[in-house]
DNA sequence: TGATAGTTGCAACAAATTTGCAAGTTGATC
DNA sequence: GATCAACTTGCAAATTTGTTGCAACTATCA
């Protein structure tokens, strides 16, 4: 779950550089900004056109596919709890994990950072240049640990 | 890439379970068991295929999706560097990370002490009990480096 | 306001995965 | 080893997810 109401940033980034700020990026990276969850493509779509902007699934991916390419959003699975969608979110500089409850499907996110410690460690065994880190775990809620 | 000549445990951990052994599902654990890569649905159809078992994607699917429920394979996405497929490995113990260059694909694996660090801390913040930690980086390769 | 280069929607395609069901197989039991 | 019920498989068709080509449209800047 991105943070709710967060500064509108995506929208000067994306004019900054260049990119026309057409209806539909429009309200994409609005939905995607106030998100209180993941958002997969459909849901992006369906949301869209709830709010009364025409717009095709095309134009969906393709705008995901350039955020992502910019590295504006980040593009998870969520370890397929819940098949194989794919979600988007706004991409955070500092490291966070997502944390699914195999029993009830939430998702936790998590700030921590072991994940700078790992990026030090991949940097010294193997000369890599880190560009994501992504860490995904499944996990048992303390919910639902109770009701078992 | 799963370790080669690992000891074929997966057949006799089905059976233990009252799973039957059918030819398919033999091939497929073998192929699983003594891959040098990560493999996705289609590796697996046609590699079985090759040794002369005849057997239909339906089938690869289910039974990658049984090893999956069972907590035998983990299936992974290694950061769709090549489209949208996924793969699947021999789920081990000891943590390990996948390390994808984004310039030439090429998947590295990293065993690190740095997941149970990581466990330690999501058990102690938010007392979910962990089942599987999956790391993915997307970085560049020390060869893609020199070649820009 | 007009020009133009970038964007969109549509339709068709492609790839990945799933479902229903009849026919075939496994493994326990005799 | 033969029998049988329950489990599995293969096939065909459908579904879901994502992509491509192209004509029509529109944001931006002079």
């Amino acid at each position: 779950m991105p943070k709710r109401n967060q500064q509108p940033e995506l929208a000067s980034k994306l004019s900054d550089k260049g990119i026309r700020l057409t209806k539909q990026r429009r309200i994409l990276i609005d939905l995607i900004e106030s998100a209180n969850q993941h958002l997969h493509p459909s849901d992006l779509l369906y949301q869209a056109r709830e709010k009364g902007v025409k717009l095709d699934r095309t134009t969906v991916y393709r705008t995901l596919t350039m955020l992502k390419e910019l590295g504006l959003v980040e593009e998870l699975d969520l370890l397929h709890l819940n098949g194989h969608e794919h979600y988007y979110e706004i991409r955070h500089d500092r490291g966070h994990i997502h944390i699914g409850c195999i029993s009830c499907g939430k998702i936790l996110e998590l700030h921590t950072d072991c994940l700078s410690d790992l990026c030090d460690e991949i940097r010294q065994k193997t000369g890599f240049i880190i560009k994501t880190v992504r860490t995904e775990v499944a996990a048992v809620c303390p919910d639902c640990q109770r009701k078992t």
